[in-house]
Formats: C-alpha cells, structure tokens, sequence
DNA sequence: ATAACTGCAAACTGTTTGCAAGCGA
DNA sequence: TCGCTTGCAAACAGTTTGCAGTTAT
C-alpha cells in the first residue's frame, strides 16, 4: 500500500518552507511524505488518518495548520465540490491543466484534461475585467457503469 | 430599494408547493417574495436579514428549511465558491446557460455566458462514462479596475 | 537560547434538527 | 381538527485558535 514517496515534490515543498524560515519539523515531515508518496485526493481528515498511521503523534491541528502551506506552494490544490468538506489534489503540480468530476454518489473523483476550458475561461474573464485567479471547474455527476449495477455509493465504489 | 416581485417565477414555485402538498405559510410567503424581487445572488444570513426586514418574524430556521425547496425547484440556483458559506442565484431560471466569475477581495458575483463550455462539458461527462448532473464553473479574480484604484473590498465595491 | 511549533481542548461558523407550540387546509 | 410548519435553542461538522509545553535551529 505505502508508495513511493515523490522526492521531486517533497523536495520543493521543504524548500518553499525554507525560504519562509519555516522548520522541518518530525510532523511536518510526516504529513509530506504521506501527501507526496499517494496520488488520490484527499480530505483533511483522510490526510490525519493516513499521517496517523505512520505517526500516531500528529495531530488534526498541525495536518490544519500545514494544508494551507501545501496550497500556498501550489504543490497541493484545494478543491471545493459544495461539500461540507474540501478535497486536495497532490498532483497538480505535475499537470495544472486538468479539472475534476465528482460523482455524485461515490464521490469518486476523476481528472481531465482541460486545455480548451481553460483558455476560454481566461478569456471570458479578461473581457469582464478581471484578472482569472483560479479556475475550478465543479462537474458534478453519475457514474453510468456503476449506475447501471444498481449501485454507486461509498462502500461499493472504491 | 424595493422591486417588484417577479411574479411568473414566484407563481411556478408556489406551484411547485402546491404539486407537494406543501402548505403555503406566511413566512414562506414572505421569503419567496424576498427571492423573487431581487437579481442579487445573496447568501442564507443575506436572505434571512432581508426577509426580516418585511417581517420579523421569519426565523433562521425556516430560511434554512425553505432554501432547499427554492433549490428543489430549480428556481434558484446555488452555488459554491470555496467560501465557507453557500450563493444563492434567483435568476438561474430565466438563463441557465450561464456561469458565475466572483471576485476574490469583494465577493461580487458577474454572470456571463457560457454555451461553449456547457457544451466541451457534457462531451468530457460522456467520454468518461458519467452523466454529468450539474455544472459549476468556478472562477475566482480579482477586478482589475478596483485594483486599480487600489481597494476592492466589501464596503468599498457594492 | 529562543522563537517557531506542537497537541489539546475550547471556540467558531455555517447549517441542521428535536421539540413543543402555532396555524393552514 | 389534524398534521405540516414554525421559532427556539441545542446539536452538529468542519475548521480555527489560545495556550502552555516542546523542539528545531
């Protein structure tokens, strides 16, 4: 189950906090290595499960505390599908040019590739006045294999 | 400040009521005539300020309880931008091909047309074997002219 | 040494809900 | 009348934060 851990990110990751004078600490290194070594998105409780296990001493306030800076590098990108909750996605970095679709009842989430969307959402704002932020494409939908089983929920859909 | 009530929507939601045999209260009565005589997206605690503005009587509660009927009905539309509280767009109906650009600092909303991503969207639902059931684009921006002048924040851009 | 960081638990925010009273059909 | 609906306040879920003790540099 435990991946390889992707030096690549991690590496950019300890850097972003050097240049911040931020320290490396036992847990901050815990919850990047185990942001860095999957390639699911993740809630924030998933992330303190998964740090947990390798960790038993890391705390919901510290994996709080280190999503923002996961952001902020831009290694790691937040997500919002009108949940209660936000997703993170630990590939972003490698393929920026790629949106979500949520199924509606699993939750399963599925990347695509966008470069079309993309440039007409940029265009659309620029004609509006705005400068274009962020892009976050929220398809919200029905897996038709597992509809067509007659069942698509957490359990069954993983 | 009072506009009129659009009435061709609010008559299709009361029979939207009607059809579920739900009883058409006062308070009720009161908040879809709030919706309905605004183009402003507003959020809960926005719609439950206005309704009591008509009558102090309406209650948080019944806000929250009658938001997802309004939802329901397709009336109105909501919508998430990452902000920890939902937007609610009560024009959805007469257009619904169109997305939603919020500004980051200000929080206004522009609506603008979207037929060609409507259509890129449905096409990459399909490729990927789900029946896509609602769409959200979000895009996040800051104003360029506001920026400019060298504010854009809620009290200063309404 | 010392300032950043941590875990804990309490606080916060937006939203939901149980309940007894109220009111529309 | 009858049961849907209401207001209230308490409960909830996800997230944030103050604090006293810990740790990286």
């Amino acid at each position: 189950m435990q991946k390889k851990v992707r030096e690549e990110a991690k590496r950019k990751f300890i850097e972003f906090l050097e240049k911040k004078d931020f320290r490396i600490t036992n847990q901050r290194r815990i919850i990047i290595d185990t942001v860095f070594s999957t390639d699911k998105h993740f809630t924030a409780e998933q992330l303190l499960d998964w740090a947990r296990e390798k960790d038993k001493s890391v705390s919901r306030a510290t994996v709080y505390r280190t999503l923002p800076l996961l952001t902020e590098s831009k290694l790691v990108h937040e997500m919002d599908f009108g949940k209660p909750y936000k997703f993170y996605d630990p590939n972003y970095s490698d393929s920026p040019n790629h949106n979500h679709l949520i199924c509606e009842d699993c939750e399963k989430i599925v990347e695509f590739d966008s470069d079309k969307i993309e440039k007409i959402e940029n265009e659309i704002g620029h004609k509006l006045g705005f400068t274009v932020k962020s892009q976050n494409l929220q398809l919200s939908a029905s897996c038709d294999v597992l509809k067509s089983k007659g069942a698509c929920d957490k359990k069954t859909c993983d």
